[in-house]
DNA sequence: AGCCCATATGGAACCGGTTCCACAGTTCCA
DNA sequence: TGGAACTGTGGAACCGGTTCCATATGGGCT
């Protein structure tokens, strides 16, 4: 309650309120006898230092931000279990902000580049405008994209072209020929996600290297849900001349098609070869 | 970068930084005129305030914590939206601690029972010592359990004792006797989950209304993961006599068991009745 | 003994807000 | 016309740390 500070402890161990600090920060020019008694006082008051204040002067959040979109998607998670294990080693505390639409992202976009409301940034699969780079630069933020590219940023990114034309490739090499592609809008795609573009460019890079027409009526796009996912497995295996595998643009709506075929009493993988993308935990269950 | 304060905006609008600080409280005492030179020098001056300072200066941390065990369980994520979809609309971060251990739990704990860390707290699933319970009352922190429970606290359960008995009595309605449980583990149950004695006592609740006696062989206990469940669900199938349904703990776990049915050549739900719990997103594949 | 330097320590100033007290300027009534 | 009451405003003090400068102390060297 009536917190108690560090001149209160500087008082009690009858030292000054630099020694304390010292102390705290584990300063070397402390001589071993002063150290204790500081030490002593400390825990008598049971004193532990105020984070706000330390932050305050020492102009650090001690903060990262994590800015992703729909956050609640298993991939999105599992990536928040490895940061968390990383950053629940250090001092530093993680706050996440979660992004459903793009006032929303343009929202924290302003407001983190603030030099003063984190040290550092983390921005998940959205790609920041020339001028938000600008100005996360300008307020010296380091900021790391992840799924996504900025030539004066740090990024990860997963090559998505290659992922979508080795998924494509291997249904080619199990003898398919007519390959139907089920994938995210593409086109009213608020964030611009780069995945979604460079899964279908992977996609379509198979298909061409193996002379293989792309055939608009097996490119199918709808909302990353396993019931849209179902109904255009539907439409495309009630088609004249059906597809005879379907590469899905995620796991989730790898489902869908699977459920589909169920319903249909299309048998999978005899009928039907089926592939999904990311592997998410429960995957595992197919 | 070389950030502008208040009292750089108070020299600009030629006014005192009590005045600013009034204009960006909203504080209806000042004169309109007034209001308007100050609002013009911050915009010139593309001055934002500093939520650290004004952290330390209020004595609030505008930050809510939320201590969840193992946050990549389905279950907690759809939570989280919830709680991302109440706080972003407010001033308060939130600020996530994973528990995988019951030393990372006690240390989150003491951690956060300093007044000035939060502001409020969220527990799931975890109950605290009487002792921490104090420390977080004595620090005035306001704290909520979910899925917990302590007499001092407010908390949010569901009634999972009720449930075990819901699922185990709709299964004894559809004419089953020999009815297995396969739990997560009950006793090398490091946090105390309430959920995992309860819905035990539920399910053991409901046989015996029934008059069917329980069977220890028919009730097997394994970490929460398909692959464990599965193994399980293994055993059970393939004893002498064995049960005509499944209760699983959870959604997770009703997978392994229908993933081992499923090797076994044993159909669901002709000739074996599966019921799962929790209801995660991706149980609507079944 | 006298001087210099290294080491330890005290404490004021600072980080950037908020709050509260004091005071100036108006208004209003006796 | 004097003064009480009210409104707006300036700015010092404060929140609780860190940092840096000044000073005290002690040892080693000539």
């Amino acid at each position: 309650m009536a917190s108690i500070t560090i001149r209160d402890v500087a008082k009690k161990a009858g030292v000054g309120v630099g020694t304390v600090s010292r102390v705290l920060n584990r300063n070397p020019a402390v001589r071993e006898a002063t150290r204790l008694k500081v030490l002593a006082a400390i825990e008598e008051l049971e004193f532990t230092p105020s984070p706000i204040a330390r932050r305050l002067s020492l102009g650090k959040t001690m903060t990262v931000a994590v800015i992703a979109p729909f956050f609640v998607r298993p991939s999105y998670v599992e990536r928040f279990r490895g940061l968390d294990k990383v950053l629940s080693e250090s001092e530093y505390d993680f706050v996440l902000y979660n992004v459903e639409t793009t006032s929303r992202r343009d929202h924290y976009f302003r407001e983190l580049a603030r030099s003063d409301k984190v040290d550092g940034l983390i921005i998940m699969s959205l790609t920041p405008t020339d001028n938000t780079v600008e100005s996360f630069l300008n307020a010296g933020i380091p900021t790391v994209l992840v799924d996504a590219a900025h030539p004066r940023l740090s990024h990860i990114i997963i090559d998505d072209c290659e992922g979508g034309y080795n998924a494509t490739k291997h249904l080619i090499d199990l003898g398919h020929r007519k390959i139907a592609y089920i994938s995210d809008h593409m086109h009213e795609n608020p964030f611009n996600f780069q995945p979604v573009l460079d899964r279908y460019r992977g996609y379509c890079k198979a298909l061409e290297e193996a002379n293989i027409p792309f055939r608009p009526d097996y490119h199918r796009q709808g909302e990353l849900s396993r019931r849209v996912a179902k109904k255009l497995a539907q439409e495309l295996l009630t088609l004249p001349d059906p597809p005879t595998a379907v590469f899905a643009y995620s796991d989730t709506q790898a489902f869908g098609v699977l459920r589909a075929a169920e319903e249909l009493g299309i048998s999978v993988p005899d009928e039907l070869s089926v592939i999904g993308y990311d592997d998410i935990e429960i995957a595992e269950y197919l």
